[in-house]
DNA sequence: TTGTATGCGTTATCAC
DNA sequence: GTGATAACGCATACAA
């Protein structure tokens, strides 16, 4: 592999005057930018990012951790970061965590070693107090969850507001009796479009009660397990079912005409984040959008606004969701 | 940013023992090795991965290159490369081509430029000989697709046969007009999946013919559009569909199904790769399945080689395919 | 067991 | 406009 030397050498020249053609600086004669690149040519040149990035103190990486990139939901933003990143000369250092904390330390030792100038969090192991000691050292936005009193920037949609839509949209369509699937997890996008939809029952003066919410693990056999569960409660099945992720709305129907019930004649359902699959499925899914690519896209910008050094306190960036409404939800017949 | 001479002062000894500590020297005495600890420890030391990695000339890091990552067919089989990667200390930079030339381009300057120390390719843009030349110069595996004639180490499954399985599997269930949805490229999965088709409806006795055959883009709209094609020509309308990718399956069933039929009681139809969305859509997919995690896995095993030198001439591994047999396929009743 | 000195490949400062 | 040289942070061959 040849050298900045080797081209010195054989054009004639010094090391500094091959770096000043390879960066394209202006104080070089026409002859010895011609030799020099004749001789890059010649030799098959390549600079050495290593040693370029050591003298420069950067490498132009940034970290991704998310829990597994086989989900569409995350893939999606990871395109939108990446688009970003790209579009300004850095690259993508993919970390599946596995939801395991001892990984996410592990891949966070890029970070802390210099390897990576930034990282982006999906829904991060660590807690908050260890977020924020990380977020004042490096470069750090989280994507979707945040964590309230962190001081950590974050992009990410109003999902109390979201939920609360969602819901007012199904007791508009006379719905009375409105069962949610959720998680069990602490994520703040959890709580909120659990208050979202409490909120949007008080205000239509309907009764919550906590039977009223089964939870799942995101998954679709999670979402046909709260299926079940509803369908437990004979005589007091909701007749619509609002659930925080696709994937489980997706099993709840499946349970839900696999026990003879037709959606969204019998029972409407409502998902959330609009993944791919949403559009695929029949009936295909009513859900709440998330703006997946352009989370990414954002939260990108963000990272890199901090890397420059033009943000020096977090900052957080609310997108606008959409509730599109398919063919999984209709009026109440009962 | 404390360096190791700022550690090497602090503790009252050498960098060389200050290095000789962080990479656990056995020449080390048990007194200077807790001093240097210990003014690691006040100063919060991290070795600059930077310096590092140009002494040694090594980064772990390799490069993988895919389309898109949001196709849950490719994110999971990055999954699997990410397993192995990890395992062995390496870290995966990701790069989206879009199927873009440009960008492959770009991104294959971070291997040239010895940022990274290999590439898998997924579905590779460039040529079989702009391949095959980088090939020589560094360590290259192809996931799925390959070239024949390239001198270029590739993992992959048996598409001929397997798609041969699929077609006689319908046969076997008393189909004779089958029809497959196939896409307009010259992947060498297109190929063989193609000749696996046809070669079982010969070897049955069944008359083929080029009409039978429509293309989409793998996607699922163009499944939707490809089913309309059939359905087109009323009277002989297959009553099986062999397609070659899940989405466009589901595409094709959700079609048959706007149109009035039953599948698989009308038609039958069978996927390819075994998506998670697969067993999720209704009826599940009966499909082909590849499998994702290991193909991801193998490839970076393989990689692994060659980057060690253990392995010099390229080499071809066949895994194993499964034909799963779920919802979507039944016996003909005509 | 420890220290000295050199080099990895590049960029940047300073002379000329 | 060009060259000599130091420096980036680390690992290691060689001496001691």
């Amino acid at each position: 592999m040849p050298t900045i030397q080797d081209v010195a050498r054989k054009a004639g020249v010094s090391v500094a005057t091959v770096s000043r053609v390879i960066n394209n600086s202006p104080s070089v004669s026409e002859t010895t930018y011609r030799k020099v690149m004749q001789a890059i040519e010649e030799l098959d040149y390549k600079p050495n990012l290593l040693g370029r990035n050591l003298r420069r103190t950067e490498t132009r990486m940034i970290l991704v951790l998310l829990p597994t990139i086989s989900n569409p939901f995350y893939s999606k933003i990871v395109k939108g970061i990446e688009r970003v990143a790209r579009e300004n000369g850095y690259n993508i250092l993919l970390c599946n965590t596995d939801s395991r904390v001892e990984t996410e330390r592990e891949y966070l030792k890029l970070l802390k070693n210099r390897l990576s100038e930034g990282a982006i969090f999906m829904a991060p192991v660590i807690d908050r107090d260890e977020l924020s000691e990380l977020s004042r050292k490096y470069p750090i936005v989280q994507c979707c969850e945040y964590m309230e009193e962190a001081h950590v920037s974050y992009v990410t949609i109003d999902n109390f507001s979201a939920a609360y839509k969602a819901v007012q949209y199904l007791i508009g369509l006379g719905h009375k009796r409105i069962g949610m699937i959720s998680c069990k997890n602490n994520y703040i996008s959890t709580i909120q479009r659990k208050e979202g939809y409490k909120k949007a029952l008080e205000d239509a003066g309907l009764v919550f009660s906590e039977d009223l919410i089964k939870v799942g693990n995101y998954g679709f056999k999670s979402g046909i397990r709260a299926a079940k569960q509803f369908l437990a409660k004979k005589d007091n099945v909701p007749t619509a079912v609002f659930a925080i992720s696709d994937s489980m709305a997706i099993g709840a129907i499946r349970c839900f005409k696999e026990n003879g019930m037709k959606v969204p004649g019998d029972i409407s359902v409502i998902g959330f984040d609009d993944i791919t699959y949403a559009s695929m499925y029949d009936p295909m899914l009513t859900t709440v959008s998330q703006p997946q690519v352009e989370l990414g896209c954002e939260a990108m910008e963000l990272l890199l606004a901090q890397i420059r050094g033009d943000i020096k306190e977090p900052k957080s960036i609310f997108l606008d969701y959409e509730l599109i409404i398919r063919e999984s939800t209709g009026l109440c017949k009962v």
